[in-house]
DNA sequence: AAAGAGCGCACAATTCTCCT
DNA sequence: AGGAGAATTGTGCGCTCTTT
């Protein structure tokens, strides 16, 4: 393996010269450009990136940290937010590192990971992933809403508690009083947003929102998405009245129309179903199709990324941005005024 | 004799000062 | 314009010395 020394002792000039020359930084004559350049291509020489970063101390890489559940799924959501992130890092010439390793309490473990920056994704209530990486002096940006009680942090999220308002009185105004909530994981910032806002809407129409109607995901007892839908339904179905279930996420939907086939539940008819998160592809796949709330993933992403890399360059004050929602209705539960607020339909 | 602590160096590139 | 030499960066290795 070539290195800027072996050029330099070929090229006839200092390892300094060759660095202007790759770097641009300093202004080096075209004849020695041109020969630095010759010598480098005949000995396969590319700047070591290892190097470059131990020098410049930046790595030009972001990292990413968002965990793959024990089944391995990976949902729309997540590669839409990726290409957000993505095509935001490479327009300024940032790579991104993707960590998918589950996050582990074991100092011994922990290493300063080689990157300038990183987003994080699904904050929990009792996050230590933030004061850590305050602690190494690496900026990073949440997606999802943190904890308030915890040091400041800069966030991009949507705004879940006006966006699950909107739908519980788009609901409503449906004639949808009975409403079953199959959220998400009990410890998520984003769990406990959503439920106050639909709770609010309920409370604006004098209704209390029954504890009974909501659950929350809980991967002990439910290996999957699918199966935590399949499961609910199949236990509260006859037992618990209601006319519409909202699902955290569209996997959690699919199990929840296998149980309702299987318990000979037509959808829309007997049941509504919304599915919070929209992978277009899956919901028109189904049938009938999904009627869905579109979380704008991309943009999040995008905008996540662009707040790391402004915090990169200068660091400041912490920051959130909202992301709007927007309700996209297909077959499974009619909504009006299904725009309002929003832009997609 | 084994284990542990501590030191110095190598790695590859950048960047600085001083010099021609 | 550009060369020489040194400092710098974090980690890992090899070595010596000390402790158990």
């Amino acid at each position: 393996m070539a290195t800027i020394a072996d050029v330099a002792r070929e090229a006839g000039v200092s390892k300094a010269t060759v660095s202007s020359v790759f770097s641009k930084k300093r202004p080096i004559s075209a004849e020695v450009t041109e020969r630095v350049y010759a010598v480098a291509k005949r000995l396969g020489y590319y700047p070591n990136h290892i190097a470059v970063s131990l020098s410049l101390k930046k790595t030009m890489i972001i990292g990413l940290q968002m965990s793959v559940t024990n089944a391995g799924e990976w949902p729309a959501f997540n590669a839409e937010m990726v290409s957000g992130v993505i095509q935001v890092c490479a327009e300024s010439g940032y790579r991104v590192l993707l960590d998918t390793l589950p996050e582990n309490s074991d100092r011994t473990t922990m290493t300063m990971d080689p990157v300038d920056g990183v987003i994080l994704l699904n904050p929990a209530q009792e996050d230590k992933r933030l004061d850590r990486f305050r602690q190494m002096n690496i900026p990073a940006v949440v997606i999802g809403r943190p904890n308030p009680s915890s040091t400041p942090a800069c966030y991009v999220d949507n705004n879940n508690e006006e966006m699950m308002f909107r739908l519980g009185l788009s609901l409503l105004a449906q004639g949808h009083r009975q409403v079953l909530f199959l959220n998400a994981a009990a410890n998520m910032t984003v769990a406990q947003d959503r439920y106050e806002g639909l709770r609010a809407a309920y409370r604006s129409q004098g209704l209390d929102f029954p504890i009974t109607h909501h659950f929350h995901y809980d991967w002990h007892k439910h290996p999957t998405a699918d199966e935590y839908g399949y499961q609910t339904i199949a236990d509260t179905a006859g037992l618990l009245p209601y006319t519409v279930v909202i699902t955290d996420q569209m996997h959690i939907a699919i199990g929840v129309m296998r149980a309702a086939r299987e318990l000979g539940i037509s959808i829309p008819e007997q049941l509504s179903l919304v599915a919070l998160g929209d992978d277009a592809i899956l919901a028109q796949e189904v049938s009938p199709s999904l009627t869905a709330v579109d979380l704008q993933p991309r943009q999040l992403g995008a905008e996540a990324a662009r707040m790391l890399l402004d915090l990169i360059q200068r660091a400041g004050e912490p920051r959130h941005r909202l992301v709007d929602t927007a309700f996209v209705v297909r077959e499974s539960c009619s909504l009006p005024n299904p725009n309002s607020g929003g832009k997609k339909g």
